[in-house]
RNA sequence: GGCGCGGUAGCUCAGUUGGUUAGAGCGAUCGACUCAUAAUCGAUAGGUCGGGAGUUCAAGUCUCCCCCACGCCA
């Protein structure tokens, strides 16, 4: 048995996400970390709400709330959403933490050790009406260079010319409209991000079997134009941890916090402290430390191809550059984008399903079986509500929910509800019996492989192989001449659907957990042992007809919905 | 403009280090079955593997050019 540490990129604070978000990193974490738990690992699975930054004060402020709570209300709403989605994190954080902002302030103090951190003076405009200062976006004025009245402070959009904020003409605030500002001297600190690009790259190099999408985004980073930049890593804002050199001041960076992309990822460690004072567990640090018992830890990290920078370079600075023995991450899952019929998902447009509406039309099994089975892993992957319908309807109603009720009801009216007894296993069933041995070989070394399409695809097979032996062996027919026959049979589809509940699990597991009641078996044990397990359910073993497990979705909700996602949020 | 992931049957996608007649699921057509959520099972038909050139005894699979879509960047 193993210990996998495992991180999903924590979502940010402000708003609600779609399921593009979700399949890009939540979902396969949440399947990968059920799976190794079934298979008898130690798992520790931790995500949590990346809060701090811009966004989540001007939510805050158009919600008329302070930017605290604001974001703990945000929190709840999240975590009950992610709960719907049955998403098994050990501990669900939050970046904003007293325990982040200790071990922020402690790495920043480290790299400064380490001599990878420099002051930079730069000039910032500032609004006094704001009572801040305006970073790039939140700054617009007359561009210099071809008169577009709107240009960003980043670029103007009508030249594409780069700018500077200090060169637009008629500068103002976008935040309140306020044309009172001034141009300050400010000093921030840079993470020496290049001082590390030669041990980054032997790194990455030495990742020979990480999804392409992974390193060749890295590779992108790291030797495009003039190589990887130093990255600032502070701001001037309110809302966020304060730049400290671990409990001393740091002398200049007074009424600065630290910029949200340095402290995010840290939450994932800060996040195992959280666990441990949430009263969930004891020690953390056998997870985080290599010197305290995480030599053992195999850690793999999710995430969209958005978030990969961050993953394989900065955060990557952050540890090693720390020289402290933190782990450091083995395997990095990305993932490409799914788009949403024709386009992409818009939150700012209400454009596709976003986590709470789709959880408020149907179970989140429906939804983590059509997302998993598409996982946008080689490509962007599209989703349509013809494809989402047909495929559910034959995957899961169809294919596994039908066998649990044709098997069941058929028992229920030829014997009773209980296992059949009598006649004996012959050749067809051993065949059954070594085609899903051959099935769950492929799906396991899938799942191993964090191969998420290509073990939806094995697992839905091995499901098909139950419907195969039925048809051929036809226990309606072979009832009529020799009943003891037929109750073999069906006693060997019964503990299949035992064994379906189990192994599918990961992907469903609502459903599977209903399968499994249904069959009142209390033995979830991973079938290691084909034959053992298809006789976990001995003759005379009780149990119940399932109701239906998976309803059809209709032509007419299909209708329906589309209409309803394609536009502007209600 | 630069860069990146892609462009394989109607649809969604597999195709290992180049090697016999290019695969799967869905959909379509036909057939079988009737226990079951009009479910299941089988069979068949569908592709000059984006276009062109090249390397090779042999290319979807390597090289070059071009086209298309999506994304990232300054």
């Amino acid at each position: 048995m193993a210990r996998h540490l495992i991180t999903s990129a924590i979502p940010y604070i402000n708003g609600i996400k779609h399921l593009g978000n979700l399949v890009g990193s939540q979902l396969p974490a949440d399947l990968y970390a059920r799976y190794l738990r079934a298979r008898g690992h130690e798992v520790m699975f931790l995500c949590a709400t990346d809060e701090h930054g811009t966004p989540a004060e001007l939510a805050a402020a158009k919600a008329g709330k302070p930017v605290d709570e604001f974001c703990a209300e945000m929190w709840g709403v999240q975590a009950k959403i992610a709960d719907g989605f049955r998403l098994s994190f050990d501990h669900f954080g939050r970046s904003s933490s007293e325990q982040n902002k200790k071990l922020t302030q402690h790495f920043a103090a480290q790299l400064d050790k380490q001599g990878l951190i420099r002051e930079v003076s730069e000039t910032q405009m500032y609004s006094h009406a704001d009572g801040r200062y305006l970073p790039d976006r939140y700054i617009e004025g007359t561009c210099p260079n071809c008169g577009f009245e709107d240009a960003r402070g980043d670029q103007c959009d009508n030249c594409t010319k780069q700018l500077d904020p200090v060169e637009l003409i008629n500068p103002r605030s976008t935040i309140s409209g306020s044309t009172d500002l001034e141009m300050r001297e400010t000093k921030h600190l840079y993470l020496r991000q290049s001082e590390m690009k030669d041990q980054l790259d032997r790194w990455i190099d030495s990742k020979t079997d990480w999804p392409i999408l992974t390193t060749s985004i890295a590779k992108k980073w790291l030797h495009d134009g003039d190589g990887l930049q130093d990255r600032g890593i502070t701001r001037d804002l309110d809302w966020g941890v304060p730049v400290m050199k671990g409990d001393a001041p740091w002398p200049g960076m007074e009424g600065k916090v630290f910029y949200v992309w340095f402290d995010a990822p840290i939450e994932y460690i800060a996040c195992a402290q959280e666990w441990v004072d949430a009263g969930k567990g004891t020690d953390w640090e056998r997870w985080w430390r290599t010197d305290k018992g995480a030599d053992d830890v195999r850690y793999t990290q999710f995430m969209g191809k958005d978030n990969v920078p961050f993953h394989t370079l900065s955060f990557p600075t952050t540890i090693l550059g720390s020289g402290e023995p933190w782990k450091l991450v083995d395997y990095i899952k990305s993932f490409n984008y799914l788009n949403y019929d024709g386009g992409q998902f818009s939150t700012s447009r209400g454009r596709g399903v976003f986590m709470d509406q789709a959880l408020e039309i149907l179970p989140s099994d429906y939804w983590r079986w059509w997302l998993l089975s598409h996982a946008p892993e080689s490509a962007d992957s599209e989703f349509t509500w013809e494809n989402f319908q047909v495929s559910v309807n034959k995957d899961l109603a169809d294919v596994l929910g039908n066998f649990a009720s044709r098997v069941t009801k058929f028992c229920r009216s030829k014997y009773s509800e209980a296992v059949p007894a009598g006649g004996a296993y012959g050749a067809r069933e051993e065949q059954l019996m070594s085609d899903l041995a051959a099935k769950l070989a492929e799906y396991e070394a899938h799942m191993e492989a964090i191969e998420v399409r290509k073990s939806a695809t094995a697992l839905r097979a091995a499901w098909a192989l139950g419907n195969e032996y039925l048809q051929e062996v036809a226990p309606w027919t072979t009832f009529k001449t020799d009943p003891d026959q037929a109750a073999a049979q069906i006693r060997l589809a019964l503990n299949l659907i035992r064994l379906y509940a189990i192994i599918s699990s990961p992907f469903i597991p609502d459903a599977s957990a209903e399968l499994l009641d249904a069959m009142k078996s209390d033995d979830d044990a991973w079938p290691t042992d084909i034959k053992a397990a298809l006789a976990a359910m001995p003759e005379g073993h009780e149990f119940a007809v399932p109701e239906v497990t998976f309803r059809k979705i209709t032509d007419a909700e299909r209708t329906e919905w589309q209409e309803r996602f394609a536009g502007t949020r209600d």
